[in-house]
DNA sequence: AGATCGCCCTGCTTGC
DNA sequence: TGCAAGCAGGGCGATC
């Protein structure tokens, strides 16, 4: 389930090992990893083929390609099992081998999207005039980003009348976090899953941001989380941030503050965990 | 018009 | 043992 951290180990690997690469062909293996690419799989390997990768970026989930001297970028969304892999090209097909991206030069790899359940996938969009993929301008910017907007986002949470977790989980306000890393993040502050947003005072605000921040920087450094061998990072290597989680996942296991049995509970067709004893719900359950 | 909810997809786990 | 239901869940689009 890669979420921001896990996306940017993908960007670093990207960097390292497919910045600067010219496409010499694309080969789509399944029509689905193209579907956000409204022209289809033929037109997005013809397009693709003869252009120079630029400097991967990424906002939240999304990362991108940007195509040298062009005002093209691939974007990319690894959705719920995605994988972009640099493999030699010699070596056998994954099973769920969606597109295949081979280059020009004679460094012998080439870059594979590899996608069991397939809701991510890869695209061809124009730029806005910022740099971004147009489809995604509407993505806020994420919390590990210097000119994400503090003061804007504790204001845009006192104003609207939702609960914390949907806030955490709304990428028009805060973008990168996902069902983990929200209850990770609400399990450090203290606050339960259902607290209304407007009721957070600026500094409460600001205390559950720190630990978003803090929780991503730490998945960051180990190099993303892992809980079985779906995610894969941009060279086949497994991150094994999961055994530093303290709420996700966690059902009947004592929470490490107060040893009460922590809870799941269904929630917009998930689950959120949480300590019943450390997050108490409000008095108004909405 | 902003908020909410169903659906997409596959494989592993669980229960009868 | 075998089958079916449950579960994982980000984001888009339909709906209210």
């Amino acid at each position: 389930m890669p979420e921001l951290p896990e996306v940017e180990v993908v960007r670093r690997g990207l960097e390292r090992w497919v910045a600067g690469r010219t496409v010499g062909a694309v080969e789509v293996l399944h029509p689905r990893a193209v579907r956000r690419h409204p022209a289809g799989a033929a037109d997005f390997a013809a397009r693709l083929t003869g252009e120079t990768i630029g400097v991967p970026q990424r906002r939240g989930k999304y990362l991108w390609l940007p195509l040298e001297g062009r005002d093209l970028s691939v974007l990319g969304h690894l959705g719920m099992s995605g994988q972009l892999l640099v493999q030699p090209e010699e070596a056998a097909d994954e099973k769920h081998l969606r597109i295949r991206v081979r280059f020009e030069d004679a460094a012998g790899t080439e870059l594979r999207f590899v996608d069991q359940r397939t809701f991510g996938g890869l695209s061809l969009h124009e730029n806005t005039p910022d740099g971004l993929p147009d489809v995604i301008a509407h993505i806020a910017r994420d919390p590990l980003d210097p000119l994400f907007d503090e003061a804007a986002y504790h204001a845009a949470l006192r104003a609207k009348r939702t609960t914390v977790k949907r806030a955490l989980l709304d990428q028009s306000l805060i973008s990168g976090v996902g069902n983990i890393y929200a209850d990770e993040a609400l399990w450090r502050a203290r606050l339960h899953y259902e607290r209304a947003t407007a009721t957070l005072t600026r500094p409460r605000s600001a205390e559950l941001l720190g630990h978003v921040r803090d929780v991503m920087n730490a998945a960051l450094d180990v190099g993303g989380t892992s809980f079985d061998s779906l995610y894969v990072n941009v060279n086949g290597e497994s991150g094994y941030f999961d055994r530093s989680l303290d709420a996700y996942g966690r059902e009947d296991e004592p929470c490490r503050r107060c040893g009460t049995p922590m809870r799941r509970r269904p929630w917009m067709n998930r689950s959120s965990y949480f300590c019943p004893r450390c997050q108490r719900p409000p008095r108004v359950a909405s």
